[in-house]
DNA sequence: CCGGAGTTTCGAAGCGGCGTCGAAAGGCTT
DNA sequence: AAGCCTTTCGACGCCGCTTCGAAACTCCGG
């Protein structure tokens, strides 16, 4: 076993159409299934589809990925990740909760648009006993147990009203969920066929907005909500939107 | 042509099995395709289970339905066709835009939770092109256009802060969307595999919490939540939730 | 009682998608 | 030159949705 990713190498059996791609074929693979599932979603595109975006015969896909699902799965490696670590380095950013939960929606909003399919999808096709769906599950629990800390040290501290923190959590993980794919091409359940849709609005722009709404219906004190908004412009954690919004939609950063 | 529905019929060609059933197949099939949606979810259904189920071979089922998607499509019709007739009761109800949207809200959770299968699973199946799509995107456009209706009214009034109006709508039916599987037994993103779960919660509590957080984030005088809270409970139109949660899951009217 | 029309069901088969198997076609090493 | 390893592919099986045409029965008119 070897499979020499990033290593372009000349070995194996050379392919029926001529040499195509960066030499690494699983990235190449992972490329075109992203390109895929974001203008036609997962479910639409096909294995054949994704050989020969990627210039390989379907079977090929096989020796680089065991199934749909791991292409699936190595993809959403991000989906939680990305979340997490922008979680982790809000708490290291220090500052009240409210401050710190309204930089994690508004970044959260942020991040999931930027993946090249709806989420939502996901839920559904990593059902499986798969071991990336379980790291999946895992890593999702993770993400929830520590918006749910915010929230219960937020309400501790008084700072936020006497709510449930871990149905308070959900809202707010579902509200982010729910709102990813008002911009995707492929029917997005806000950009419905047939209509204007909310593609006007700018992953950016949702993301604040879910942010004022949920923070101003925690806040004790709501008026609170523009030096909360103040604080977390401040923050350089901001800065890192425009770097998550380029790099955007097409995988364009390896996956590992 | 005719498909004699409602009515016992002994013509055509006898079952293989027995004959089961109420006597009408088209709702047999139904009955027994939302048993199966709920609990393993819309695409891991297959047509031979649904007839398996209504006591028909896979063929026959095409007597009666276009396709699967038309099967998902007679289910799916409640689904907009019940929040929006909501809507307009709570709007014939009258009072201020904040209690009425603290109604819609709770009222749309509960209803989406009685749903046989996960809506947000349906926004995939259903992004064809056939009439039942058409129709069903049709309405919930409608759907949004009302609660961007009642926004816009509570933001002119001053009861409301100066959000953007569909952007909030959006939101709110974002919320309502996503929180609706934490119950489901199929996989659903809150009650994770591996894990205790948003299961806990009654669609009636979650309802509840999104409608507070989310008038409490519009409101521009965040203490009015209160009087809201005890003039939606005084409505009578809370009192079918009740109604709504018993008729759940299993499609027990006949749907039309 | 007979024959045709209408209704409902089914068996057989097509098609397209995912996934497997074993072999083929190269380079690399000895 | 002879293996060995890596990578790719062709042929195939299986399962899902769906179509087609015929079968099986009732009903009704004669």
């Amino acid at each position: 076993m070897s499979k020499g990713s990033t290593v372009k190498s000349k070995v194996g059996r050379p392919r029926s159409a001529g040499a195509t791609g960066s030499g690494d074929p699983r990235h190449d693979v992972l490329a075109a299934a992203g390109k895929l599932f974001f203008t036609k979603g997962v479910a639409a595109t096909s294995m054949a589809e994704i050989a020969a975006a990627a210039g390989l015969q379907p079977p090929s896909l096989y020796y680089w990925f065991r199934n749909k699902t791991a292409i699936l799965g190595a993809l959403v490696a991000e989906a939680n990740r990305v979340p997490l670590g922008m979680v982790a380095d809000v708490n290291q950013a220090g500052g009240p909760a409210g401050a710190r939960l309204w930089t994690i929606i508004c970044l959260d909003v942020v991040a999931l648009s930027a993946l090249p399919f709806d989420i939502n999808e996901v839920h559904r096709m990593v059902d499986d006993g798969s071991p990336e769906a379980a790291t999946y599950w895992a890593e999702r629990q993770q993400l929830i147990r520590e918006v749910e800390a915010i929230v219960a040290e937020g309400v501790t501290s008084g700072e936020f009203r006497p709510v449930d923190p871990r149905l308070t959590a959900l809202s707010v993980l579902a509200s982010d969920e729910g709102s990813q794919n008002w911009h995707r091409p492929a029917g997005g359940a806000g950009a419905a066929p047939g209509d204007d849709g909310a593609a006007a609005y700018t992953p950016h722009q949702i993301g604040e907005h879910l942010a004022d709404l949920t923070l101003r219906g925690l806040l004790t004190r709501p008026s609170g909500l523009d030096s909360i908004r103040a604080r977390a412009q401040r923050s350089d954690l901001l800065q890192q939107i425009a770097v998550t919004e380029t790099q955007s939609a097409v995988v364009s950063t390896d996956i590992r």
